[in-house]
DNA sequence: TGTACATCAGTGAACGCGCGTTCACTGATGTAC
DNA sequence: TGTACATCAGTGAACGCGCGTTCACTGATGTAC
């Protein structure tokens, strides 16, 4: 027996989709109110329901946590993948849209780019966000590898835009990617030369 | 009249200096425990006075961080010159012993580390904090002046090089910097070739 | 199709915690005379 | 040198707050028969 009434302002006892809720509820907080505004018992009001039943889907707010990294990993992929391929096949700019993507992320959730970095230490505690975040890399870390940045092999390559593109990303957060006129410093300048590999 | 007794096993009403020793108290709770760790009423036990005591010498909570980022500012530009003034007059080991100077100071205080750079956008408050900020990047940016690095002028070099630490930085603290190996990626194998300007 | 029942997903009250802040107070300092 | 006194820098109790978590409970779901 399935309800499927529609009518909206009923207040069933089952929510239905609590999980996905609370995930959403989180992310909003994220973005509203920052790191600080995240709290289980934020998530559950803004999910409708009472600050006890978050217990019944999450382990703790850590729980919690990690499932909204999952989902921010994810959405950060997201980006950077559409991204890249509105950039054609010049895997030049390729690699541009890739890090276009990675700090039109960070600008657009600067409280999840923080919140998902904080949590790579403790992928063991949850597959989805392990799965997320290798997927992550691996997008940055295929479009590098047809590029010779710096002599030591795809890792330091990967290391050298991993490092500009991420304290870019964090120096503009702090508004301290301006010059003295006023005006923000694009990312491509500061770019070195890019050799195709081989 | 001067309370110039040297026993030590006595507590006087008067502290003697207060706000210092809550400030070093603020920097030893932030190493050893984190931003987490570091509240007013910790800090004040910490310097073996009660938790209302604080009060008389900072404005609230904020006041105290601000105070104790200004320190930590203080720290990272003289690790920065220190490390510049190691590495003997050639302009390259400069810049590149400013640039250990900052991960120093970021692997040996990672906590401070952050709150400097949270605090940057509140320099309005603290001037001590204003000035040892402005004198932080002073270092980076003198070092800088001599290269070109990026078209663009020098505020643009300086976007580059700091991005690159700062974001090397971040990503260390996250052990996202070791080859599949295992073994560490070294700053200076990142850095772009550097041309001395004119 | 109907009914008994186990399971699931909520509720609301209560717990203890640590926090920042305020307040009347008290003891020490140091200055005016 | 001594004394009165204003000021300063502490104390300890109390406040209200929001937090995560636990618990007995209840209503809804969905399955077995």
């Amino acid at each position: 027996m399935v309800c499927d009434d529609e009518r909206m302002d009923e207040k069933p006892h089952h929510h239905g989709n609590l999980r996905e809720a609370l995930i959403s509820a989180g992310l909003e907080l994220l973005a509203k109110e920052g790191t600080e505004g995240l709290t289980l018992r934020r998530a559950a009001a803004r999910a409708g329901v009472s600050h006890a039943a978050p217990a019944h889907h999450f382990a703790g707010k850590e729980g919690l946590l990690l499932a909204i990294a999952a989902r921010g990993f994810t959405m950060f992929a997201d980006m950077m993948e559409a991204e890249r391929e509105r950039s054609g096949p010049d895997p030049v700019e390729r690699l541009k849209g890739i890090c276009r993507g990675y700090l039109a992320f960070a600008g657009q959730h600067p409280a999840l780019f923080e919140l998902i970095f904080s949590t790579m230490g403790r992928t063991d505690k949850n597959a989805d966000l392990a799965n997320a975040g290798t997927r992550a890399y691996g997008v940055l870390a295929e479009a590098v590898s047809h590029f010779e940045l710096a002599p030591g092999g795809p890792g330091v390559n990967e290391a050298m835009v991993w490092s500009l593109v991420h304290g870019y990303a964090g120096l503009r957060q702090m508004k301290r990617l301006e010059l003295p006129d006023g005006t923000a410093i694009p990312f491509e300048s500061i770019l070195p030369p890019m050799k195709p590999r081989l």
